[in-house]
DNA sequence: TATGAAATTGAAAGTCATTCGCAACTAGTT
DNA sequence: AACTAGTTGCGAATGACTTTCAATTTCATA
């Protein structure tokens, strides 16, 4: 079992701004943005590369909302629909994925990680991510028991965290 | 592990109208309606008489539009934010339970009845209700390794039901 | 069974996240 | 540099609820 916790502060931590010189020596650690667009048969333009840095260097969950503003605070000139747009386009190519619940905006997360769930507090809506493989191996069974070919799923477990349940239990 | 399967019929069949009345002798096999509302603490309303019975006659999942479209059909004169407003109170006193997901409208089943999960198929969106209580406790397991007490879970699993998948294969 | 305060209702307006339409604007090929 | 198809920002549109409010209805009490 593998976990990640993460605080709820309200904005995203500034990524540094620039994309790696060509003539630096730094060791090339990850696919590039520019990369990711040009495969994606994109063209690369400013507000593209801007998102792509957001969403892959800022906290982990994240809102349209979210990335909207951090966005505009580097660039203010691009719109909100572009970086609908464009996590749009990433889910849709499991760059990232998108949870929708509730009336909620969707929250998205950068997915070139491992696949996991969410426990969210439903007091101050810290999430952790967990993964379990039983869990997972249950799933398709159940899938196969009905002769269905599983492609996805949801998971989401809501309580109160430890924090919580400490303060309101004097 | 049990299961229900349903058809995606897009009309609700009409539940019988009327209310049992006071002097038959017909057994008295659920809790009337009329109770249901009063134990709310709300005042009985034809129009909150009309939406129970669909809810509780219907199909086992359905929308608040099917819902307001079926009640309609019987009382014109009730308007949707009437359907709107007691499916909430209905959801929020656990008389039905609420699925919200993606950016569709949110799917409503009458709750008097065993906890389950949905499989969903996603080419046809064939709904197959199943319950499996190993995945249950592994969901308790896992929320008490972070030291949250659970509150609740939503699980969907998404596939391609068999019928679908003879289609596409020839 | 009248009465009236409080709850409820329908219609319309308001929210809110997301999507769309489109003219102006670029990236990237030629 | 010119071309052209892909992109963008803006504002308007959408869709699913939610709220507002004046008119109506319920039901405890007289």
């Amino acid at each position: 079992m593998t976990f990640k916790e993460e605080s709820t502060a309200s904005s995203l931590p500034a990524p540094a701004h620039q994309e790696p010189l060509v003539r630096t020596t730094q060791r090339q650690e990850r696919v590039p943005n520019k990369k990711i667009i040009r495969d994606l048969g994109l063209k690369v333009t400013n507000q593209r590369l801007v998102i792509l840095e957001v969403v892959r260097e800022g906290k982990a969950h994240f809102t349209a909302q979210d990335v909207f503003e951090t966005v505009t605070a580097r660039n203010p000139e691009i719109g909100f629909a572009t970086v609908y747009r464009f996590l749009r386009t990433l889910s849709e190519h499991s760059y990232v994925t998108e949870v929708r619940m509730g009336g909620m905006p969707a929250r998205y997360e950068w997915a070139a990680k491992k696949h996991h769930d969410h426990l969210t507090c439903s007091t101050c809506s810290k999430i952790v991510e967990f993964e379990n493989p039983e869990i997972e191996r249950l799933q398709e069974k159940v899938a196969k028991e009905f002769g269905f070919s599983l492609t996805g799923h949801l998971l989401e477990l809501y309580g109160v965290c430890p924090d919580c349940r400490r303060k309101s239990a004097p």
